[in-house]
Parts: C-alpha cells; structure tokens; sequence
RNA sequence: CGCGGGGUGGAGCAGUUCGGUAGCUCGUCGGGCUCAUAACCCGAAGGUCGGGGGUUCAAAUCCCUCCCCCGCAACCA
C-alpha cells in the first residue's frame, strides 16, 4: 500500500425513500475520485452510508405500518443496492442506526456536555399551541400564527443547545486561511457574509418531540438532533473513539481529503460540522466540495412533479456504464446540469457509441482483417504519427490535473479528444489503402501499432469512469498492461499478442423507438408518485360543514401588483354591490391585467388578515399542482353575489 | 436597494482571475472516404458576447448603469 492516503466521503442518504438519480450523481462522481485516486497510486478509503433517524422516518414508517427499524433496514437495502448496481467500489457504507456509531455519538454528545460546549436550556419561542409550531417573531403575521391566525404565546421546550458562536472567529480563520476548503470557492463568500459574520446562533442538538434517534445518555427525555448525529458518521466510520482509542484506519485516514455533498448542505459542512470537531479537538477537513444538483429539464426532480428520473430505471435501458457516462460528463464544475431522456440518448449515441465504440471496433476488425490479429513491429514511422503520440503522452497530465481540481467532466473531455484525434489519424492514414500495397504493409502495421496503443491509453484512463467498458476494450486488446505507469510511454502494446473478436461496446441507439420501449415500461410499472402514495384524503366532513363556507361569485374590477411580495396580486372584487379586496398567491400565473372582468368563486365569510401589510378579506379558489394552477370560473355567465352551494 | 447564480452563432457550454485573432460539443448545409456501429474525416454558413455609457492603442474580459432569467429568503387565506 501506498503511504499516501486519500478519505472521500459521501452525504449519507437519507432513508425516507428511493434515491433518484440526481442523488445517485453523487456517488458515481465520488465512486469516480476513488477509482481515479487509487490507479494513481493513493491508498483510498471511500465512504458512504445512510443517515437513518429522525421524525420523518418516524412519521412514514407509522404509515407503512412497520417500525422504524425495519423501514430504515429496508429503504437502506434498496438504496445499497443501486450503489452496487451503479459498480460503486466504496470501502465502508456506514449506517447511523450502526451499534457503534451510536456509541460513539452518545460519547461525543456527554464530551460536549461536559466541556459546556453543550449546555440545556429551552427552546423559547412564540409557540401556537393547535398547530404544535414554534414561530419566531418576523414570521408572525399581525403578531398571531401565520398558520392559523390565532394568537401565540411564548412558551418553552427543554432542548440543548451547541455554542457555536464560540468558535466563530477561529472558523473564519480557517476559512480564510485555506481558500480550498469550501469548493467552488464562489460558496466561500456566501458562508462567510450570510452565516458566520452575522453572528453564529446557539444550534439546537436535542429533541424531545420524537423518539427515532440516538437517546441522551444522561438525560433520557431527549434523543440526539441530526447534526451531531449524523454529520459525525465522517468519523465514526473510520473508528474514531472519543476516548483516544481509535482504530487504525482512523489513524491512518483522518483528516478527510474530500467530503463531497450537494450544494444545499454546504452550510452544514462548512460551518457546524468544523466547529464540532473544534470543539472535539480533532483536525478539520481538508475541503468540503458541494456539487451541484441535476435537474430534469429546467425543473428540480421531484415526488409530486412526477419528473423524477432512477438510475436502475436508466440502467435497464442503458447499461450502467453508459450511466455512469452520463451522469459524470454532463454534469458541470459549479453549474447545474440537466438530465433528459433525449439527452442520454444523444451522449450514448455521439459520444459512446460513435466516438469510443467505432473507432474500437473498426481498429480490431482491420487488425485482425489484415495481420490475422496479430501486428508486428511497429518501424516505419512517419512524421504523421508524432501528433497523435504526442497527444497520447500528455493527456495522462491532463486527465491528472482536471482531476486534482474534481473536475471530472473536463477530464473525460480530454480523454475524447485523444479518441477523436485517433479516428482523425485513421483517415490521414488510409490504412485501407496501406491494406492494398504489400509493399506498404510495415507501414500498416506501425499505423494500426499506434491505434491500438492509443486505445490501451484511453482505456486505462477510462477506467474510472467506465470500468466494465474498459475491462471489455482490454479483452479486446487482449492486454494487462493497464497500469497508470504504463502510460509514460508510448510503447506498451505487445507485438506478438493477438487480440481478441471486435464487439460492440455500445450500440447506437435508435431514438424513437427507444422512446416507445421507455413509454410501455413506465406505463407497466405502476407510477408511485401519482397512486395512493401521493394523494391528500382529508377527513370526512358532513353538510353542514360544508354550509358553514360562505362561497360567492366575484367579478375582479381591479388587479394590481401587491407593493412588497412576489408571488401576490391585490385584487378588488365585486361581490353584488359590495367590493372587497383579495390578495392572493397568484402572481406567478397570471398578470393583472389579464384578471381583470374575469369572474371568480369568493370564499367570502373567510376571517380577513393582512398579507405583507395588505388587507385580505376573503380567498379566491383555484386548481393547482406544482406547476400550474388554474382559477375556478364559471360555466356560464351570472351576476356577481351569486351564492355558490 | 434582502442574498446568490446566470445572460456568448439554432441548442448546451468554455473563455472573464491577469484586457490582445470568439472557442468546444450537438444540430444544419456541402464535400471526402469505405476499415467501421448510416460511422468516421474535411469544409461552410451562422454571434453588435443582454442593453447603454465609460477607461484603453485595444474590452466577452476592467469601471458605472439599466434590463431579463433562475435559485434561496420572504410570501401563496
């Protein structure tokens, strides 16, 4: 083993449900830096896992009628299972509910305590009583609940608290002093400006509200709130011990060189994450790298968009290897990236199948077609060939260096253009033309020499990224001569050996009925996110619970931006010969103008609150889901009072 | 003036740190080639680099200003 290590962690997941590609992304592209890591010579420990407490957990697994347990242990399997189906070569999936972790976080927990970095206290907030919620006092509208418009009231939940503050300054320190720890540095300002030069406030680290969580040792009302929990999993799992007896790979493996999470959690890893173990005394990560997110089309994948994309779902249309591809090249450096089915097809199709899988195939085919698979000596040389030997050489640096700065989608580029240069080089050769001459025949074999060293090259450097596909270019190379040290010469084809068959590595994909294959089977599959699952059934109610509800036709006469929020529109209504003023949450929808004259359904006997300052006397009734919403008009016209029932 | 990201040929992006011929992939059109998976190779068309102003011999790049889009925050009665 080398004596230069490398520890790269993943988010752990959450256990709520199945991860989509988008969360998927995030081990490939880790899965992606370990492999690369180790064929350069590190000594990698690669970790990932699952965060498995919590209250939604509760809540969800009381809806599937099981305990917790067995939820998390089930959605934890699934969630393992794409990992492997994906050819991820973690060393350690860590879970929370592990015996040992938990140990390890009650420690860390009672060492805080004791230290009086964690101190108790409670939790004092403006609380509503009938929606259980806690409020704080910009969120109150017209000093009362913004839920329910009844009064609050202070109250207070025993809680402990983390002095984050404390370490403030000492954390901007570090920040400042190591401008690679949070990546893209453009994330940097943000933490600093928003969250640490404001002011740290005291982070709450226990709860009494549920019970599915590691329980406070001495204090067995609480259970331990996620932060600690879970964020802790980046050393426990290496087997940190907070007694000083640690394992060796703890030793050998802390401090992280990368934490690799998405870009929405970067302040939990940025900022209470260093300042725990500060306050544990142990050394901080090296960087902390928030990736950006894949979005489906413009849109965010989501349950109740239905647009949600599963890499098992890909892979089963595709080949995992041409996910990998995918997920790894079209994702940018800081930028979102955008998945649609068209688009996997067309990378596949350009990249994979015409650029890799082609210029394979045809080099095999005419190695085999004229040398009987067997190419000799390559001595005659040509000018011609330098380029492409040159290009060959410094694209292992190249590859290095985008990788060194997790630029993972630059680096594979650099491996397409050593492909593409070589298919160039076929045409400037003509070894189809060499094949006719006998007396060109030393020429031919030096030109399909360098082919087929070009192809070792590119499919060492592959590896990472497509490891079954490099595998399968080797067996058609026939060659074990796939070390990354290879590379520093251009000579590591054998001369005598005889490579295998030519196969196809992927095969275009015909888009349209591609589609057709991708449409039947989503229908075959019942769609989770539009069946039971998803639906709000509310309770029964009776008639006159409905009566109670005053509904009235409205005509709109005014419309008009509201003065200090986005997604509002003040409306004046006529209702009979009464006029009332609405603000509602339509902005995004509809214009002003275009409102205006239309006719509405008014719940009128609605309790008035103000909205952003604005008066609202009533609510107007609209269909919506996550994307559109529609308001209710009538079928025919009628005069503006109407009563609706 | 809440915070942040972005606006570059038809599409997606690089280039902006540190001014010096506007680049890549896909698509379109034309050509070449036949070893190969209708593939590969070459060429062309197509851009006032969101608008305006300024600094400069020179601005996508620096400064000022305005417009638009997307997140977050707020907000959806």
């Amino acid at each position: 083993m080398s004596d230069k290590t490398f520890y790269i962690t993943t988010a752990i997941a959450y256990t709520s449900g199945k991860p989509h590609i988008g969360n998927t992304y995030e081990i490939i592209l880790a899965d992606a830096i370990a492999r690369f890591k180790r064929q350069i010579g590190y000594d990698v420990f690669f970790m990932t896992g699952t965060d498995e407490h919590g209250q939604k957990i509760e809540i969800k697994a009381k809806e599937a009628g099981k305990s917790p347990k067995e939820f998390v242990d089930e959605v934890a399997g699934e969630i393992k299972d794409i990992w492997d189906l994906m050819n991820t070569s973690y060393d350690k999936f860590i879970r929370t509910t592990d015996i040992n972790h938990e140990k390890q976080v009650q420690k860390i927990f009672k060492k805080l305590y004791d230290q009086g970095d964690i101190y108790k206290s409670e939790y004092e907030g403006l609380y509503c009583t009938p929606c259980e919620s806690f409020w704080t006092e910009s969120q109150l509208v017209d000093g009362k609940c913004p839920d329910c418009s009844r009064p609050v009231g202070k109250s207070k939940e025993e809680a402990y608290f983390f002095r984050l503050s404390k370490y403030q300054d000492r954390l901007i320190k570090y920040i400042e002093d190591n401008p690679g720890f949070i990546q893209p540095e453009s994330r940097k300002n943000e933490m600093i400006n928003n969250f640490l030069k404001p002011g740290l406030q005291d982070l709450c680290v226990s709860r009494t509200s549920f019970d599915w969580g590691i329980p406070v040792t001495f204090d067995d009302k609480h259970v331990v709130y996620v932060w600690i929990d879970a964020l802790s999993n980046y050393i426990t799992g290496i087997g940190f011990d907070v007694e000083g007896f640690h394992a060796e790979n703890y030793n050998s493996y802390w401090p992280a060189d990368v934490h690799l999470i998405g870009k929405d959690i970067l302040r939990f890893h940025t900022i209470y994450w260093p300042i725990m173990l500060m306050a544990l005394d142990i050394p901080l990560p090296k960087q902390v790298f928030g990736h950006p997110w894949m979005l489906f089309g413009e849109d965010k994948m989501s349950k109740s968009k239905g647009n949600i994309i599963y890499a098992d779902d890909l892979a089963k249309h595709f080949g995992v290897d041409a996910v990998r591809y995918f997920s790894l090249h079209e994702m940018p450096f800081a930028q979102d990236g955008t998945i649609t089915w068209e688009l996997v097809m067309e990378r596949i199709n350009s990249d994979l199948a015409n650029i890799l899988g082609n210029l394979v195939n045809r080099t095999i085919t005419m190695v085999n077609k004229y040398f009987g698979g067997v190419i000799e000596e390559p001595n005659a040389k040509e000018s011609i060939d330098k380029e492409l030997i040159q290009l060959a050489l410094e694209t292992p640096q190249n590859v290095e260096k985008k990788m060194d700065e997790l630029r993972v989608s630059d680096a594979i580029g650099e491996i397409f253009t050593l492909l593409r240069r070589s298919n160039k080089y076929i045409d400037e050769t003509m070894p189809w033309v060499l094949g006719k001459d006998p007396e060109k025949k030393d020429r031919l074999a030096t030109v399909l020499y360098n082919l087929l060293e070009s192809i070792r090259f590119s499919a060492i450097m592959l590896q990472p990224f497509l490891p079954e596909t490099a595998k399968k270019i080797f067996k058609q190379l026939n060659t074990t001569n796939t070390t990354w040290e290879s590379l520093s010469e251009f000579n590591g084809t054998k001369n005598s050996s005889k490579v295998g068959t030519a196969e196809i590595l992927f095969a275009r994909i015909d888009t349209e009925k591609k589609f057709e294959e991708i449409k039947t089977s989503n229908k075959n599959e019942p769609n989770e996110s539009k069946s039971n699952k998803e639906k709000m059934v509310k309770s029964e109610i009776t008639i006159d619970d409905f009566a109670k509800m005053d509904l009235k036709v409205a005509e709109v006469i005014q419309a008009e931006k509201h003065p200090k929020a986005d997604r509002l529109l003040v409306l004046q209504l006529k209702v009979g010969n009464e006029t009332r003023q609405v603000v509602s949450g339509i902005a995004q929808h509809y214009k002003a103008e275009e409102l205006v004259g239309k006719k509405i359904i008014l719940i009128a006997n609605l309790k008035p609150v103000k909205l952003r300052g604005v008066e609202s006397q009533g609510m107007i009734l609209a269909a919506c889901d996550d994307e559109n919403l529609v308001l209710v008009g009538l079928d025919k016209d009628i005069e503006s009072g109407t009563t609706v029932s």
